[in-house]
DNA sequence: GCAGATCTCTGACTAATGTCAGAGATTGTG
DNA sequence: CACAATCTCTGACATTAGTCAGAGATCTGC
């Protein structure tokens, strides 16, 4: 469903060009882990551990390492008394890791040479070319994430689904100051019914293992569905996000032969109003008696 | 002589930032050289030779490899039939690399494949945001250029020097439609005594082996230099390359006890007056007999 | 034409990286 | 409680990456 639009060769040499010279002199900042006495690889999972402490299964994930590799460099972490690595008390087949205080003051030493690098490579350059430069690397940054986050269909009973659902009604409580708590086990039970195979489908967007995104749909009428739970987090409005899950969950109620999607909302949620409009949604009267909602949409797909 | 300035801990933050997040993601399009049954570093050296052929010394500099690994993996392209390694006819210590025609097909895979990742890494953004992400990626590009090219003191017959006073005599040329051919070689042997030590020194910048300014600077008087053959490339302006290298020749000055630096101009060469006006120097008379000057400058360090 | 500098290449290593199959512990499921 | 699934870890490799010293060819300056 989502449009095929065959990307501008000109925005792909920019990326490749971009990117040989970046590798080529920042991926410097990489090798400001060496000098340690420690291989690059093994400082790079140091310094990881102490960003974000976590599985072995985790680190696995962020650093894409084979898991018989990743297990020799924990025990020479370990060996060298830098990190802890104890069994998962909810599932002891699985490993937490985490530093020691020796292994934080190594952590440390990283930074601060990752910090000196950076620097470094700055300092050459005035404060309005670093300005321009910082400005230029956050806005790449925010669509370089926003271009690599993964949609999934998942379980709404799935962690990462959870975790967004929980966001979402902890964003509906705040934006509209409700002191009636939401029961979000139970509202994950309902969804779990709902927004499943066969007539309905829950996707999260998941970026560096944090669930960023969500929305479900299901069927609530012949050829009818309705999208739900739409979620976006704050620190992602402005990517475009929302409208690439709106596609997909279009897309996902297209497979199903469900011809027209139904979304209530309410007015306050300005953005996503915009949003929802300038999709092709189009206003209708209300359909449910959702009371939380003010405004009922519709498109045709 | 250059100002000492603390780079702001939030554009350093940035960097860091967004290196984490891009090498994380985008390191990948290094790995669409996989696949193709070579390792990386030979698939890497593949493609930097067919994108500019030379002389090994060349793509040493331009990879960062030990001259016996680069043989090494010369000799297992040659052998593999898709490189063509063979003595420079102008200094036959030194080697000449090019593909052969098996080469260039392997060359074009690769750029097929590569190509094809970052296709994929932009298409799931629209066409608007693809657009902000190369503005955006080529700012930094330019920036993280200019960042790190290296100024340094060579002898006017350096080869690097030798190119860049050639694009100098060029720009000229063009600028002037001079129809006198300047003799650069002469030029050269002339700038070999004054712009050396002792009383003087010429400056090239170098980025990606490629020579993109120069300048020189020489005592003309008891604690009088002059800067001369400023030049920088037509690619660079806008990113404060000419400004950094004037305040590298007026420290060069300074450290010879030069107090005073003089240079002269041309009218029609706006933005090196432009520069000239905000490093501060002030318009003075004619200070020489230079036929195509019209404009003479002057600043106290 | 000679001495010293420069350049590439080879040999001889060491360390790091990556891969695979399967052992052994633990957990969920019927 | 058996059985399948999941997870980490070990052993046994193969390959890649990187370093260093020196041989041999070639050039430059005197």
């Amino acid at each position: 469903m989502s449009e095929i639009v065959t990307t501008d060769s000109y925005d792909v040499g920019v990326l490749r060009r971009f990117n040989r010279s970046y590798t080529q002199r920042i991926g410097v900042l990489d090798d400001s882990f060496l000098g340690t006495g420690m291989p690059l690889g093994t400082a790079r999972l140091l310094f990881e551990i102490g960003t974000q402490p976590g599985t072995t299964r985790a680190l696995r994930a962020r650093l894409g390492l084979d898991s018989g590799y990743l297990s020799r460099l924990l025990r020479r972490l370990e060996r060298e008394g830098l990190v802890a690595v104890v069994p998962d008390p909810a599932d002891r087949r699985r490993r937490l890791v985490d530093l020691t205080d020796p292994g934080r003051a190594a952590w440390e030493e990283l930074d601060r040479r990752s910090e000196r690098t950076a620097r470094t490579l700055l300092d050459p350059l005035t404060s309005r070319q670093r300005e321009r430069l910082a400005a230029a690397l956050a806005e790449a940054d925010l669509l370089v994430r926003a271009a690599t986050v993964e949609l999934g269909v998942v379980d709404p009973r799935d962690p990462a689904a959870r975790a967004a659902v929980g966001a979402y009604f902890a964003e509906l409580a705040r934006r509209f100051r409700e002191d009636n708590v939401v029961d979000v086990g139970a509202a994950v039970a309902a969804d779990a019914r709902k927004l499943a195979a066969p007539h309905g489908a829950f996707v999260v967007a998941v970026s560096d293992g944090e669930a960023v995104a969500c929305g479900g749909v299901h069927r609530i009428a012949d050829g009818v569905a309705e999208i739900k739970r739409m979620w976006v987090h704050g620190g992602w409005r402005g990517a475009g996000l929302g409208s690439r899950l709106l596609r997909h969950l279009e897309g996902l109620a297209a497979e199903r032969g469900l011809g027209v999607v139904r979304l209530d909302t309410n007015e306050e949620l300005v953005e996503a109003i915009a949003m929802y409009e300038r999709a092709g949604y189009r206003r209708i009267d209300r359909y449910n008696d959702n009371p939380n909602a003010t405004h009922f949409y519709e498109k045709v797909l």
